[in-house]
DNA sequence: CCTTTTCTACTACATCGGTCATAGACTAGA
DNA sequence: TCTAGTCTATGACCGATGTAGTAGAAAAGG
């Protein structure tokens, strides 16, 4: 099991390791926290289960306080995350991509973009 | 709350709601059975569930079994579900692009397709 | 060294999703 | 009409998720 499963909060939590590196769940907390949720102790307890899964692993202690640092990437995660998403829509990816311009998140640049991450990536299997 | 939160069963039952249109549980059950799993009664109950969800609602009985049918349209749910991901992809397209190329699951006639209905999406809400 | 603060480790609990069994009502066929 | 089969209604259980409290260890500051 490469890509473990995590929920709402283990993102939004292991989102905080992706982009700060290895922390403490004091760090954690204090980044996520909106009008005083959730609890320290919550943060705490995802933290101790994301590392129960192996997405988080202890580095080394500051004071008493342990340091925690991310295993998986995030873009294993969102890739898992987005083939999800296809099983739920039927495997293609055409409806996704109506959906997004019927919601007017695409724009002409992201096409291009695209388009030109397309081509690298076609020429990068070739060449392999 | 227009659009229900539906877990990835209650979205399988829902699809069959939504592709047979108004039918029974032992319909959708059978619709869904592979390998002996889930029992009928279970569907039964997520049937249920999406009834308390409002998700789908009663509509007549034939004998002594009732037919439900979907209030809600694939379309909206899997709007909602679009969002949702966007959420966590940092509510940008860009990284979903990207994953999509990077697995594979695009190609250059999608794109093309993608700019059509850019273009189509454009004059519409520009007509109006 | 003593007190206050911080952190850990553990426990607890409600809700949801997925699973199904059972009991009783109802229908349909012989 | 009687019986076999079907469907409903309801209750139950487990694992995961989100929530947090508490006790005690450890550090830090005076």
């Amino acid at each position: 099991m490469a890509e473990p499963k995590l929920s709402a909060l283990e993102l939004r939590i292991m989102g905080e390791f992706w982009t700060r590196g290895a922390c403490s769940i004091r760090e954690v907390h204090e980044a996520i926290v909106r009008r005083d949720r959730p609890a320290y102790t919550t943060v705490q307890t995802m933290v101790y289960r994301l590392e129960a899964k192996a997405a988080l692993r202890r580095t080394k202690k500051i004071g008493n306080a342990h340091i925690f640092e991310a295993t998986t990437s995030r873009a294993s995660v969102q890739t898992r995350l987005l083939k999800e998403l296809l099983g739920l829509f039927d495997g293609s990816v055409k409806p996704v991509m109506a959906h997004l311009v019927e919601m007017g998140k695409i724009s002409d640049e992201d096409i291009e973009e695209a388009q030109k991450l397309l081509d690298a990536h076609r020429g990068k299997s070739k060449q392999k």
